[in-house]
DNA sequence: CGATTCACG
DNA sequence: ACGTACGTGAATCGG
């Protein structure tokens, strides 16, 4: 049994239902036609079990056909402003919802029905017309049916080819034939005069088709005869008008045609006063999900055999033979070879060579003659980051955006792959543009199956834009106070160094060496080593802590040393290594590492730069906005605690957040039970352990190891904290099941995570299992709204013709430089931008500071 | 190239 | 019974 596909004529049936209907007004908006589209629509969905659905319309509201002065007096009047305004409602509503509506410039509804259902044929699904005009009838067959409204739109018929020709007496294929001769009134088709219904019907039945009729006029006695020579060529006018087109060039992807939830419509619904809708999807079970199965693999599309070019003016040429219809392309980049892909199984390649022994044009010399094109037309492309950097440094034209990214598409789809090189992820299929857009093609769907598209186009690529902007303008750095320090950091680690070496009484050995360390500190001093031996002893800090009372004289100049020698080689020599003649660095942001959907940062990484001592904090000073500009530091406030509170809906959590308390002092004074002005520091800080202890997926062991107390002192107060918070027991609890019963975690945004770890044997790595299961959505979801947040902060400051710009983002902090006098104006920007991502149960808070240096903007 | 350590959120 | 807090990247050692 193939899916519904319902293709609806958004045209017709608004206008059916705002003559049905009483003109109903909420508060001033009207909204009869749209109550009546939609209910009709949700009872055919239900009805029908639609699994697919697309709404079309006319370009502008309704248009004709033929609109003429004769059709004008004929009675065809404008739309009314009270339709008129309800196409532009039901559109935005359409959108709100995630229903993918059509329309095209020049074509109307029904040409639009017309490809659609071909189309659909073609995909296997069952398409199913809904409309009112009778034109549509001609479509009905090769699997395609027509549900026809009556009464206004109470009722509905729906037609097969057999039930066409039962009530017309003609066959959906004679549809024009039969308005060639009889015409339709309310079409304003004349067809011929004198012909009506019954006659045509006769003729047709006898003659098969319009032109044979009017072959064989002759035959015809009477005053019919000579009416069909005489106005034969107004027919033959007629049955063109009267036949619809399948060929309108639309993008047409089956998977982005899915029903969507549409409880979605709720929101808009109640401004709209429609409560009655309301009710009915809210009665409505949940929608079925997309049936696209995850087995499905990408498969390699037919192509025809390779165009080669190999001069800039055969590119030039290549890609003006390309019709919008075969759009978008697909561009490869080989070591060998560039290659394009159209939609239409055209492909070139391209051999790059250009040096003295090999033919072929110069990677620069493609990419020239390709500009031009990549931005006038979006293309489908892989690490379209690297691209942009490339095509940057031969100061080429920039396109603003591409239709779609692979790599981004298969970080989506699974965060956890090992890599996301072409070669890698184009399996079984050419390492080339053929691959690419068949690849493309499956990540659409699988995309959308998984309800990711939003995720896709309005979070990753755009922010794949904002990361390379940062990239390129790099984070000024101070590199002669760098090396000052470098040099105080130098002379203080050969200090430390030698009190080590004299207080352990032994030679020199190499200090950075954990095994030669342990062997000196726990076999020749006989120090209490901890039980940790995995290879040897540990040598942490952790450690080494523990080991102060008995040797302080050893281990206080030792972990002098470590640090001192961190912050040397990453971060002062590290940092210099990296840092360019123009004083900047130019870090690398992965927007594809993580499996949580974070991005990371590296050569250098500026997400780890030290701030939690003051010796480490130094470092922050050496970095600073352009020559005469200052630096804008924003942080979103506990946005993974708000979160928690937001997931898990516990009133006590909430309220917190909701009246500005310090969470950490409310949690210390709920489960020690002290009132709030009794909070001490100590009590405070065990119970802000115990709340990053809850999004990192608590246990009693992490818990005391955090905090010093036993494990058992740890197992209480995590009991204690789910006594009084069992909003958030609740929904840790439904975490971990909801990732065993999916196989996955999922974000508010829907990014996912597969947790095969949940699965295993091993009681150990279940639990690792569970724990990802409650940090993935939290952590998930902090970096879905601050990646929206860098693309709305982003566009906010272009669209305000501002210089500030975004230069980078440590995971819940976002840094801009600005000139001075924009300073206020970007700061307000960045507060309001960040705060308003996303409407939560709690609100979120973004802290703006603004400094000459990192240092004193945090 | 894996392990260890430690810097960050 | 087993040994763990979640997510990263860089420097360094030593096989």
């Amino acid at each position: 049994m193939r899916d519904t596909f319902l293709i609806v004529d958004g045209n017709s049936l608004m206008h059916r239902a705002y003559h049905a209907l009483p003109l109903m007004d909420a508060q001033g908006v009207y909204t009869n036609a749209i109550y009546g589209f939609l209910n009709m629509l949700l009872k055919v969905i239900r009805e029908q079990d639609v699994r697919y659905l697309a709404v079309c319309f006319d370009e502008h509201g309704p248009t004709f056909r033929h609109t003429t002065y004769a059709d004008y007096k004929a009675g065809r009047s404008a739309t009314p402003d009270e339709l008129r305004q309800q196409f532009r409602t039901i559109r935005e509503l359409l959108t709100d919802i995630g229903v993918r509506w059509y329309t095209l410039s020049g074509w109307e509804a029904d040409d639009l029905l017309g490809t659609l259902s071909l189309k659909g044929e073609a995909a296997g699904v069952a398409p199913m017309l809904l409309t009112g005009d009778r034109d549509a009838l001609q479509l009905v067959g090769g699997g395609t049916q027509l549900m026809f409204t009556r009464k206004g739109i109470s009722e509905t018929t729906i037609f097969t080819p057999a039930m066409v020709h039962e009530t017309y007496g003609f066959t959906p294929e004679q549809v024009t034939d039969w308005k060639g001769l009889a015409g339709d009134s309310s079409d304003n088709i004349p067809g011929i005069p004198g012909v009506g219904d019954k006659t045509a019907v006769k003729l047709l039945q006898q003659y098969g088709t319009l032109e044979s009729v009017l072959a064989h006029a002759g035959e015809v006695k009477g005053k019919l005869g000579e009416k069909l020579q005489t106005w034969q060529d107004q027919a033959r006018m007629c049955k063109e008008l009267a036949t619809i087109r399948r060929d309108a060039p639309i993008p047409f992807v089956l998977s982005e045609c899915a029903l969507p939830d549409l409880k979605k419509a709720i929101p808009a619904l109640q401004k709209l006063r429609l409560n009655a809708l309301i009710k009915r999807i809210a009665s409505e079970g949940e929608s079925a999900p997309a049936p696209v199965s995850q087995d499905a693999q990408p498969v390699l599309l037919p192509f025809q055999d390779a165009d080669g070019i190999d001069t800039p003016e055969g590119i030039s040429a290549w890609l003006s033979d390309i019709p919008d219809s075969a759009r978008p392309l697909a561009l490869h980049m080989g070591d060998i070879a560039l290659s394009l892909a159209a939609q239409d199984g055209r492909w070139a390649q391209i051999t790059l060579g250009g040096d003295l022994l090999m033919p072929g044009l110069t990677p620069e010399e493609v990419l020239t003659a390709l500009a031009p094109d990549l931005c006038a037309y979006p293309a489908i492309v892989h690490d379209g980051k690297r691209l942009w950097h490339q095509l940057d440094k031969l100061h080429l034209p920039l396109p603003e955006r591409y239709d779609w990214d692979a790599m981004l598409g298969a970080y989506l789809i699974n965060p956890q792959e090992k890599s996301y090189s072409f070669a890698a992820l184009r399996a079984e299929l050419p390492e080339d543009a053929r691959g690419l857009m068949s690849l493309v093609l499956w990540q659409k769907e699988r995309i959308a199956a998984d309800q990711m598209t939003h995720l896709m186009m309005d979070v990753e690529m755009p922010l794949s834009r904002v990361l390379f902007r940062m990239e390129s303008i790099g984070f000024r750095v101070d590199t002669a106070f760098l090396r000052t320090l470098g040099q105080r950091y130098t002379a203080d680690i050969e200090d430390a160094r030698n009190q080590v070496y004299a207080a352990c009484g032994v030679k020199p050995f190499n200090l950075n060496s954990t095994q030669q360390l342990g062997e000196v500190l726990f076999d020749h001093l006989g120090l209490p080593h901890g039980k940790k031996t995995s290879r040897g002893y540990s040598t942490s800090a952790e450690v080494l802590e523990g080991l102060r009372d008995v040797a302080p004289e050893i281990i206080d100049p030792l972990l002098r040393y470590r640090q001192l020698t961190k912050l040397n080689s990453t971060y002062v020599e590290g940092l210099l290594r990296l840092t360019e003649a123009s004083e900047r660095v130019h870090s690398t942001f992965d927007q594809v590492a993580t499996a949580t959907g974070r991005i990371s940062s590296s050569e250098p990484n500026l997400q780890n730069i030290p701030v939690r001592t003051e010796e480490g904090r130094e470092i922050r000073q050496a970095f600073l906005p352009r020559e005469g500009w200052v630096l804008l530091d924003a942080d979103y406030s506990q946005i993974e605690l708000r979160l928690m509170a937001h997931f898990s809906g516990d009133a006590a959590l909430v309220e917190a957040f909701q009246t500005g308390q310090d969470v950490h002092a409310r949690t210390a004074s709920e489960i020690f039970e002290v009132p709030l002005s009794e909070v001490d520091s100590t009590l405070r800080s065990r119970a802000k352990a115990v709340n990053f202890g809850l999004i990192y997926g608590i246990s009693g062991f992490g818990l005391s190891r955090n905090t010093g107390v036993t494990q058992q002192e740890a197992k209480s107060f995590i009991q204690r904290y789910f006594a009084k918070y069992p909003g958030v027991k609740r929904f840790m609890d439904t975490a971990t099941q909801d990732g065993q019963n999916n196989g996955y975690a999922l974000t508010l945004m829907g990014r996912r995570r597969y947790l095969p770890e949940l699965r295993s044997d091993k009681a150990m790595v279940r639990e690792f299992g569970k724990r990802a299961a409650m940090n993935t959505p939290v952590q998930g979801t902090a970096a879905d709204i601050i990646k929206l947040a860098m693309v709305r902060v982003d566009e906010a400051l272009h669209r305000e013709g501002l210089q500030s710009r975004l230069i980078l983002q440590v995971h819940d902090e976002l840094l801009l430089e600005c000139p001075p006098e924009e300073a206020e104006t970007a700061a307000a920007l960045l507060k309001q931008s960040m705060e308003d991502v996303i409407r939560l149960s709690v609100p979120l808070l973004a802290e703006v500071h603004e400094g000459v240096n990192w240092a004193e903007a945090k």
